[in-house]
DNA sequence: GCGAGGCTTATTGTATACAATTGACCAAAG
DNA sequence: CTTTGGTCAATTGTATACAATAAGCCTCGC
């Protein structure tokens, strides 16, 4: 995508993901395109690349509207995520070299040095997991695979969770990508990929928990 | 999609594996819009559309291009079918109806019907067994597994290879369909799982064997 | 002869105008 | 009062014109 499909998905998509749209709100090919200050023909693009997100949702007569999540979405998107990203962790394990081996580690010491401090600096964390995840993909080398998970890796929910961890659940998430980093070092793959897989699955029950305190935030929060 | 791009996905999906267009092939989006006869803005979806099943490759400018398929691209293709098929049949066996499974058996049926005859019907053969798959992920229930698999279920090989199967591999596949319904009947997802994992395996290997002899050919065979 | 720089041209990105389709609303009949 | 039919408005699909950009090529200088 280019300069402005772009710039409209990235808006649209942080309209989404801030709460400024609400599920099931309809999204006007036209009214975008004025809030974007582009005209339609990329706002097409960005709609197409939101669906296959599943940030959008389009009836038969293809009109847009924000989806909604229910938990059993979510938990499926989590346990796609994790199967993936466990297979991803165990090529990885099988091509990696020191020097991504390095990258990782100071990856990882940043998130340690982000959530150690009094008040958490969850953007920073959530970047540089991010990144640390980003490497294990790049480092399994298969494109298609890369392909699939983008579509799960950008979650909506995910985002808005991270923000309700407890300094537990950050220390939790550190300590495995350390586990997987021995792992990796030992070019040890079903290892990998198991750490991988609880990984993502323990994410996913921290985002339940965490949801439960949240559902009646959820509209309001804008 | 709809009607125009609709045509045009089908148009060029048709001229790459077809053999018309050969790996590496640039593809204007003016020409192709004169040869599927509509004008570039549905060609452009199209071309969208084929890039994220792989069928096409980007340069860093959007230039496009057929794209060239390695034996580890497909090797990776089926691996990635393998995990999430057999995940989906997982989830068929917990969730399936009778009703489904005796579809699905006539299904079953069909194919062993066009592949008994001295000449065996491969285009029957691919339809059937499509809509065998398609019926798993179907009562999956998972839309965004649908979604993840549509890409990879598409394959560009896959299609030229079943043609060059020989009666006992015909016969494998059908076997293998009736002993997943089997493990469907009894909702041993556990078993539907690995059942369906080892057939994906065994169709790469058959694709890979006669991929061996086809080599040569590979170019003329438009 | 070889390489660098700029120009030409081909190709893609964006905007807009128009066609087609769908959804909504209202009116009239049962 | 409900339902059905039709018209009108809103929205999406397609085509085309124009702008931006990148690739190819040719010339000029070394």
């Amino acid at each position: 995508m280019t300069k402005a499909s772009d710039r409209a998905y990235n808006t649209i998509r942080g309209m989404i993901l801030s709460g400024e749209l609400s599920a099931g709100d309809p999204l006007g090919e036209e009214a975008l395109a004025e809030r974007c200050g582009v005209s339609r023909t990329p706002i097409r693009e960005a709609l197409k690349q939101l669906e296959t997100d599943l940030l959008i949702r389009r009836t038969g007569s293809q009109r847009s509207f924000v989806a909604d999540w229910s938990l059993d979405d979510v938990g499926d998107a989590f346990e796609l995520r994790a199967m993936l990203e466990g297979y991803a962790a165990r090529r990885a394990a099988e091509r990696i070299s020191d020097e991504t081996i390095s990258r990782m580690r100071a990856c990882n010491d940043a998130i340690l040095a982000a959530i150690a401090k009094a008040k958490p600096d969850v953007a920073t964390f959530l970047d540089r997991n991010r990144e640390f995840h980003a490497l294990v993909l790049e480092t399994a080398g298969s494109r298609r695979l890369t392909n699939l998970l983008t579509a799960l890796i950008e979650q909506p929910v995910v985002w808005r969770t991270a923000h309700h961890y407890d300094p537990g659940a950050f220390r939790c998430s550190h300590n495995e990508h350390a586990d997987l980093l021995s792992a990796l070092e030992r070019r040890d793959g079903a290892w990998a990929e198991s750490i991988m897989a609880s990984h993502i699955r323990r994410a996913f029950h921290a985002y339940s928990d965490a949801h439960k305190g949240m559902r009646t935030l959820e509209k309001g929060a804008a």
